[in-house]
DNA sequence: TTCGTGAATGTAATAATATAACAAAAAAAA
DNA sequence: TTTTTTTTGTTATATTATTACATTCACGAA
């Protein structure tokens, strides 16, 4: 028999429902996982990069990361955290989402995939989703131009389901 | 009977063949309908920044605009390029890419549209095209994460069939 | 182990894009 | 004309990102 609590629980979106901190930790540690098998090194600049991009519960920007790291890294310059976050865009960890000129860690690290994002209009909040199929559809909508197409941006602007109540 | 230089020609892709000063003019002509039949004003500082976004083959920065209207607009300051440049997307004449801090116009400003655009990475030409029935397959991809869809941003990058020879 | 090499970071300066705040001028409305 | 609103001017500054060169650090070869 389920209490109310359980009900409500089970009522939530995806959205609101993730446990963040263990949703952090698990994503940290795929990260060193990937890192290790790929012979690449996340050092401990780019793991609290990393880090910090994840404990936010929105997309940063890179002087945010800046700010936040003054304490463990006093020496940091804005161009240490464009090259880790560099390192980290490269090697699929995060995504850059140029519009707003922040980032935000990657769902899918150990999937190919095509990223769109969903961007809250209210709270800044944003999520991503995997959308091959879209891309196939847009690929064919730009085949009649002639377009050798490599790499898609995708996002999407609404209101997320927390800022609709 | 067709000769050798028609067929050719006919061959051409849309993107090669358009001619491009006659695209610019009807651009302009048209938008000066469209703000006379919304009864907005297409001052003659907006109507010159939209102007040289036509001219321009490739999207262009706000700095770029400036610059080349220093003559006929002395007294422009970044931010009168930026308010036209408000305007003009405000009123559906040019769309922003924002992934490039560069502007163009819009090839379809009569219509509602949902825009894409394809980018070459090689030569930074960019083209648009419509795209709704993709932005129908992405907001069925992110229905699950229960958004209300309200814009989307969809840049493609690839190489242009000019590039590619 | 040490030496050499390439990768990573430090340091300083600056480029490129965009906006804030308030004043003046021009156009439209009353 | 007078009032009101819109547009532009003026100055300053915020925000995001990169260049260039020096130094330090980690890893592999001898």
């Amino acid at each position: 028999m389920e209490t109310e609590k359980t009900l409500k629980k089970r009522r939530k979106s995806r959205f609101e429902e993730h446990d963040h901190e263990k949703c952090v930790a698990n994503a940290l540690f795929v990260a060193e996982e990937l890192c290790r098998a790929k012979k690449i090194r996340l050092t401990d600049l780019r793991f609290a990069v990393l880090e910090k991009i994840w404990r936010c519960e929105k997309p940063v920007g890179a002087y945010d990361i800046l700010e936040s790291l003054k304490n463990d890294f006093p020496k940091a310059a804005p161009i240490s955290i464009y090259r880790a976050l560099d390192f980290l865009i490269e090697n699929s960890l995060i995504h850059r989402l140029p519009a707003e000129g922040t980032f935000i860690g990657c769902r899918y690290p150990e999937e190919n995939h095509v990223p769109a994002f969903l961007v809250c209009s209210v709270c800044g909040r944003a999520e991503e989703t995997k959308a091959d199929k879209a891309y196939k559809e847009i690929k064919k909508a730009a085949s009649p131009l002639k377009f050798k197409t490599k790499k898609a941006l995708i996002e999407l602007y609404g209101v997320c389901p927390l800022c609709r109540r």
